[in-house]
DNA sequence: CATGAATGAGAATTCATTCAT
DNA sequence: AATGAATGAATTCTCATTCAT
């Protein structure tokens, strides 16, 4: 904002270091873990490929950190969704649309999330952020039940029908089978709420 | 050792590739497929590495193979429910549950076919494979659309949203976040259902 | 020595694993384990780098098949010499000139075996092998003691000295300081002899 | 805080060079040169790596002081010994117990110098060091032999063998297979004298 | 048909050295 | 002098594919 700030170049290795991440992020969302190589991920960050060393311990590393990195930034948009509704039916419109906009806003990174198999290579740190975002979720769901807003059921079991539905449209968008337009979008909410309402 | 047994013993040849394609299923099913190497494929099917290229041309021929075979085999529990149902509603208890048979009785193909992103290989003829399988759901979705049981809209969004919902029940289950057992797969069905229903 | 047994070609891969064997050996008695490269040895043994993984896991195995077969081999110069022996002074002639033949014979392994540092890399079974050969020695220096011939001391200590004597010699030759030559092994072996004598 | 001692410090220079070859002699004592990165002497002497190069030109530079500096320190050793002798046979024992003096004082300068094979990255200058350091004790052999104290024999072949066997005790007691220690050490050396004597 | 040793390009990772700060 | 991020060639090791047997 001020001269100040934007006088002082922020320090290389920072740069470097994000620079490495999303050019893993571009590569890895497209591929798998798996057939993404480091000296490509160097070459699209623009660094030499001992470069991504500095920065991180192991290939594995660093797709742990973007797991986390997305994850919590996936989170933000969930969070603010459900933290401002008031009634379940409005915190339901937040979380779907929140979802969209996260997948709008940050395509590869929701790709990167939810189109992929991580078990192989997670750390048990990373399992803990995707836990704890699935928690914020429940608690939601819990409150709305209590309400009675919600069926009873397992909350795990509602969340993993309602979110697979999202990214069962996703996937197909993908792969050119459905459109992942605002229209669609709006269909699914109200369906995926049937399916969630008592 | 009776005439009969030797006699109609199948070729050898017929019963080393079924060898493979299992045995390449057991492994990408797991992990990926390009975690999945040839030799380990050859030694889990007690054939020599060599000999997978007489039976295919290439790994991506077996992937490509496996997921058109597999994709086929799950239609068959799809198919079947479809055609005997009476009602709408009893149909899609039949895909649900024949989802959730097709889960049971061939893990590993339902893992290999729904854990993985499977676009980087795949041939034309298996996306052709995978588009009639969802081509035969829709047809039953468009008619259940015009007898007013399911909701109007576009059936690739409805089928969408609910095999993502089956695969999300699943995937969390292979997290070990929820169970994958009759109750949930009921509380399921019912949610589903009144996703879809009009 | 029959026709037979000339014509049947000897198996390629035992030909192959022995062709590593002989070309890491060149290399690792001219330099260093560290400094020797497997494309190097690959290239001296006129196979592509690959083979080498085929015949051992890792250039560690390489490295410690390489030391059991040499230290082995020693141990056949000096078993020889001793069990021939009639007395002590005789016995320890034919360890001497075992180990002179020994170098003279196998140059590079006895270069490879003595002038380097193993302990960063050797597996238990190597060290093994190594204590074995040692035992041998010291059995012939007990029994010698036991007969008055050589002199009342920690057999460990005497064969330190004596073994290390011997390497001496042949470190300063290579450095060029001294000549490795029949004369001055008959001195050593007197003096050396001079020094075990009781 | 004194005048005094803000005067006379040693100028930093000339620490870190003192610290980065301290690290080095440390590191290359236990590994070998080449298992020895320039990174973890910088680390190991508190210096960036960048530093190393402001104070030698390579890797290779600062082994070779290292060797020319750790062999002079051994000299001394050697040197005080011979030149305080009064007799062959005091001279000897000086000789032998400055080995034993160094190796227990410097022990890493010990192993550094007497358990690796320099010659790879030695340059001239180095050995150079090390020639002179074999002259110096070559005259004393010399002269002892014209003293009829020492056998008649060439002096490079008798120190050869007498350096060989304390390297050979110190070897062999690094594997645990002899003890370093006071005892074993006069052992060794009444029975060197007598590989010696004339 | 079947074998499995051999290939060699390419993977992840390391490290001596440089250079802008 | 000192720093330490950056480089990129070199290292160990892997693996899809071939081919002589």
């Amino acid at each position: 904002m001020s001269v100040r700030s934007t006088r002082r170049k922020r320090p290389a290795p920072a740069r470097t270091r994000e620079a490495i991440l999303r050019a893993a992020l571009e590569l890895m969302s497209g591929h798998s873990y798996e057939a993404t190589t480091v000296p490509e991920i160097a070459a699209r960050a623009g660094v030499a490929t001992g470069t991504i060393y500095l920065h991180f311990p192991s290939k594995e590393a660093v797709v742990n950190v973007l797991y986390r990195e997305s994850k919590l930034e996936m989170q933000r948009f969930l969070a603010n969704a459900m933290a401002s509704a008031s009634t379940p039916r409005e915190g339901f419109r937040g979380l779907w649309r929140g979802l969209f906009e996260f997948s709008r806003k940050h395509p590869e990174a929701f790709r990167f999330l939810e189109m992929h198999r991580h078990l192989p290579y997670l750390e048990p740190a990373s399992l803990e952020v995707s836990r704890a975002v699935f928690e914020g979720v429940a608690d939601f769901v819990r409150r709305a039940q209590k309400q009675g807003a919600i069926r009873k059921a397992p909350p795990e079991v509602l969340i993993s029908l309602a979110f697979g539905a999202f990214v069962g449209l996703a996937k197909e968008a993908e792969c050119g089978h459905v459109r992942f337009n605002e229209r669609n979008i709006r269909i699914g909410e109200e369906a995926v709420w049937n399916m969630l309402a008592a």
